[in-house]
DNA sequence: AAGGGTTATTAAACCGGTTTAATGATCGAA
DNA sequence: TTCGATCATTAAACCGGTTTAATAACCCTT
């Protein structure tokens, strides 16, 4: 690859000006330019990025670090919300640098990512990563709300506890006594504020909420959101008494609806169903079309992106946004039961 | 952030002596090491990673340009190549680059990705890129055949001239005479290779290939996959005379299945569906489960990562795979017709 | 005690850009 | 004609690491 020192030497002018004519922070007549531009092209130069990002301490990149599963497949809500903040980034002329690695804790292999700032999925509980980017003078976003919560750092999350109580209100008020809930995994925050909402719910209409109607994902129960849902429903549906399923995700809501296939049991009928949705178009295309509530993992993301931006023009500046998550009723609740 | 001369300083040693201790390149004395090593965390110092890909030349960063709709959302294809991709990096060390930025033709603001080596996804026809980054000596490697054919290059591909005959072969076995093939959108490479699949399918069993039954995906018409599905039923289904529809992906075929509720048409006793699967299972989840074509496109994106990194070692390297997409029978065909 | 062979450390050059301060050229006004 | 102002260009320092060639320190042998 030619140099801006190659361009320079043969255009006859010196490394500055080559650097500005492409940079154009500076103005360079119009001859110059010229023949610059026709040297770079005979020479096939073009700028070193990695060059420029050391020299302006500024990448445009922005990195995205998600724990992937086990596996290492990533959900649908992932996806989409990886989606948002793409898209948000090009908006602004940033690319996104997805990082799965493990984090080392070793210092010292411990090296700065080439990055202007990071967002964050699914903190841990006291992430001990959140003081380290902050030492680091790293611009940090979360999305999922650090536990315990801290209004010192920049997140978007959904209304989660809100969220699950509006749908232990809707299925209560429509006459359902008693819910099974396909819980996400258990080390998740969402997981504890939905459990929290739903209780709530049940406080509220004076009914009495078992915590043994709560089910957790289990990464070494279940090969899959679907399987999760499938088997859930298989095992439990004859001992315990229920008329109606919450789901973590579609997919999971999937195996419910296979499940009740196999066993004959009429959705919604005799089973409703209702899926905290990651997947907002997959919902309206099933059959039974999913109530569900449609939690936009994509403007997560796009707000993450906003905000992360927003905190890199200014790293004093943190907020947080919460995504207004809620109830799309369809056709897979039944409204007058009372089993 | 600390630089590794506040380090060297500090500790009373060089640069160089810094360098090596983090980098374990050369021997350092136990003393010596000790004594930068905690200076380092004194001062919270760390390596800075685009310093050191300048020096190194390497960043350890795959490229991944992903040319996203309009709407700026990927499919489930493009999002399950990610994850082959990734998965496969991460094993071998490397971080993605997400870059899905409209390719700036003006050569003035072209700027080199920091990355050692790019993936590219549906590359055009002469897509002018592929010159160019070799002509900057930029490892690439396509993920979709390169049109024209030409294998000085690297890339992955499906067997999709094969898998469309198998599709054809297998229908046109079970009795049904006329086809709709709703492709994907005719600019890309993959719906040359299948149509011509399926019309030698038709020309070997000795039947009618007519053109005005294949559709293509329109971004201009079509808002998404299912309504793409969707329309193109209710559209034809009365004017047309077919008994099986082949789907460009799992969302289209939901959109085929909706318009068939709608219409009264049984899957599969009065329609077949097949889908040229890329989302292997949700395929199996929606009822009736849909008969397929597994593309893998997770297996695509894990052998790109494969062979990108083999020719970043080796420039001169270039192979080329082809996964095997293969029909997987389940519940949406029929195979008495003859309608 | 001097010479030869290791080994550990360092100073300086280098990677390829940007930026600052200084220089040179050009022009209009006094 | 000369001075000052404006503008284009340049030389050199800088960003924060790695690496090479030279030096210094040490140990062992004769």
């Amino acid at each position: 690859m030619a140099t801006i020192d190659d361009v320079a030497r043969k255009a006859g002018v010196s490394k500055g000006t080559v650097s500005s004519v492409f940079s154009k922070k500076r103005p360079i007549s119009q001859q110059v330019t010229e023949r610059v531009l026709e040297v770079a092209k005979e020479l096939g130069y073009f700028p070193n990025h990695i060059a420029r990002s050391l020299s302006i301490k500024k990448t445009m990149i922005a990195g995205l670090r998600i724990p992937l599963s086990s596996d290492g497949t990533m959900s649908a809500f992932d996806s989409q919300m990886i989606n948002g903040v793409i898209k948000e980034c090009s908006k602004q002329g940033y690319r996104v640098l997805l990082d799965t690695l493990p984090e080392q804790d070793d210092p010292t292999l411990f090296s700065q990512d080439p990055v202007d700032g990071i967002i964050m999925l699914n903190p841990r509980k006291n992430d001990t990563r959140i003081g380290r980017y902050n030492q680091m003078g790293i611009p940090l976003v979360l999305v999922g709300r650090p536990d315990p919560l801290d209004d010192s750092i920049s997140y978007v999350d959904n209304n989660n506890t809100e969220a699950a109580y509006q749908v232990g209100d809707y299925l209560l008020r429509s006459g359902h006594k008693s819910v099974l809930f396909l819980n996400a995994s258990s080390d998740m925050t969402v997981a504890y504020d939905r459990k929290n909402g739903l209780m709530e719910a049940f406080r509220h209409h004076g009914l009495p909420f078992s915590e043994e109607h709560v089910m957790h994902y289990n990464r070494k129960l279940h090969v899959s959101g679907t399987e999760y849902g499938y088997m859930s429903i298989m095992d439990t549906f004859e001992a315990m008494n229920y008329s109606a399923v919450i789901t973590d995700t579609d997919r999971v809501a999937l195996g419910v609806l296979r499940a009740a296939r196999e066993l004959g049991i009429e959705v919604p009928e005799r089973l409703s169903v209702i899926a905290l949705s990651n997947d907002a178009t997959l919902a309206q295309e099933i059959n039974p079309k999913l109530t569900s509530v449609e939690l936009s993992a994509d403007l997560l993301g796009a707000e993450a992106a906003k905000l992360l931006i927003e905190k890199m023009n200014d790293m004093s500046m943190n907020r947080q946004v919460i995504i207004h998550a809620k109830l799309v009723v369809r056709e897979s609740c039944s409204t007058q039961n009372s089993s």
